[in-house]
DNA sequence: TTAATTTTCGACTTATCATTCGAATATTAA
DNA sequence: TTAATATTCGAATGATAAGTCGAAAATTAA
């Protein structure tokens, strides 16, 4: 076993090395059509050594979903515990996200897109995922009662801002990533509040 | 050569029977899980029965692809041919869309979910795509520059529109297939029509 | 220095398919 | 009936790739 604080940090650093190297595999072949050996290469390891520092390739796949969307929820923790109005509170959720795909594109459409190709059980980052929707639901739901939003079935408003979300950041020819004003502009535009007026 | 026309439709019968058995596989295996043995068995057939109709695993799954948008794309035509306003056309448009999805939802979540798998070259499949979503874009082009929709962007609009639309049929638990109410509930009173009020 | 301990890795093993073969069986046409 | 032609299929074939092994090289600790 390791005994160093620096010895665990290094090793920490190579598993980090060969998830950025594994995402960029994964993104472009897929999860069963990625390869180790080609994840090791990119990585800039021999193929055995992935297996000292994770036990299989499945692994390797969870782990990107794990960290990320734990950054992501982190990320989010912050703006959330802020007593905004919920359609303020909302309106910073979506920046704040919209901020964490700026910066890392790639892995956040990995976060999205990648459960769809998952067939096995219980994952753990499912957790952050629904603590993230559910609380986007939350402030729907106040918002809506609060007569921040139309008054339309929350259900309905959750599945059509999520949707529209998710296009604006993920869908087309991705030029520029979202600005802050298309969130802004969107929500002040697009979906009207009926107490400004 | 096959002679008689019912040998031609027989044959048509047998390789859409193929292409059935082979959604559902695609479905829930993905295109690399899914191996021709379970298409075989899940079709009725041997697996070297499906070589006899198709080449390969992929063109199988192009198959499916190709016929599906070109399906999708032929409901559309009637709609799009008739000289209603943007806004109005749009809005058939995401009707007729939504009414295929209502008939056919799991071949409507393979048409848009399984092309982010693909990596080779030119599909077919793409210029009925390409033209659905060409044909969108101009109808809300159209609809802005009437003042039939709010003045956003239409690039952003039609982003935010796809999102939003892929996000009410295909995310979340899907229960309920979206209704026709959904689709004009979402379009009147989320998205303000400036020349109504 | 030197004996652990940690890290690295290419070669091997093994399982899993996609695809092909060659031989049936069924259908059609003469 | 008989000779083509069309259809079916399970058993080989071959390639690919996940995961294992055992030996080295590096690093640490004494």
């Amino acid at each position: 076993m390791p005994v160093s604080q620096r010895q665990l940090e290094e090793r920490q650093m190579r598993q980090h090395r060969i998830l950025t190297g594994a995402l960029e595999v994964f993104k472009s072949k897929g999860l069963e059509g990625a390869t180790m050996e080609e994840i090791a290469s990119e990585s800039g390891f021999g193929k055995a050594t992935l297996y000292y520092y994770f036990h299989s390739k499945e692994e390797v796949f969870a782990a990107i979903l794990e960290n990320g969307w734990k950054d992501l929820w982190a990320s989010l923790e912050p703006v959330i515990a802020g007593d905004e109005s919920p359609r303020k509170t909302f309106s910073n959720v979506l920046l704040k996200i919209a901020e964490n795909a700026r910066n890392r594109p790639g892995l956040f459409e990995f976060l999205f897109n990648a459960p769809k190709v998952i067939t096995f059980e219980e994952q753990p980052w499912k957790r952050y995922q629904n603590r993230m929707y559910g609380t986007i639901q939350g402030l729907l739901d106040d918002g809506i009662k609060a007569g921040e939003f139309p008054n339309i079935n929350p259900q309905l408003l959750f599945k059509a801002m999520g949707g529209l979300f998710m296009g604006l950041v993920l869908m087309g020819d991705r030029k520029e990533p979202v600005s802050e004003k298309d969130v802004e502009e969107l929500l002040n535009q697009l979906i009207t509040d009926p107490t400004q007026k």
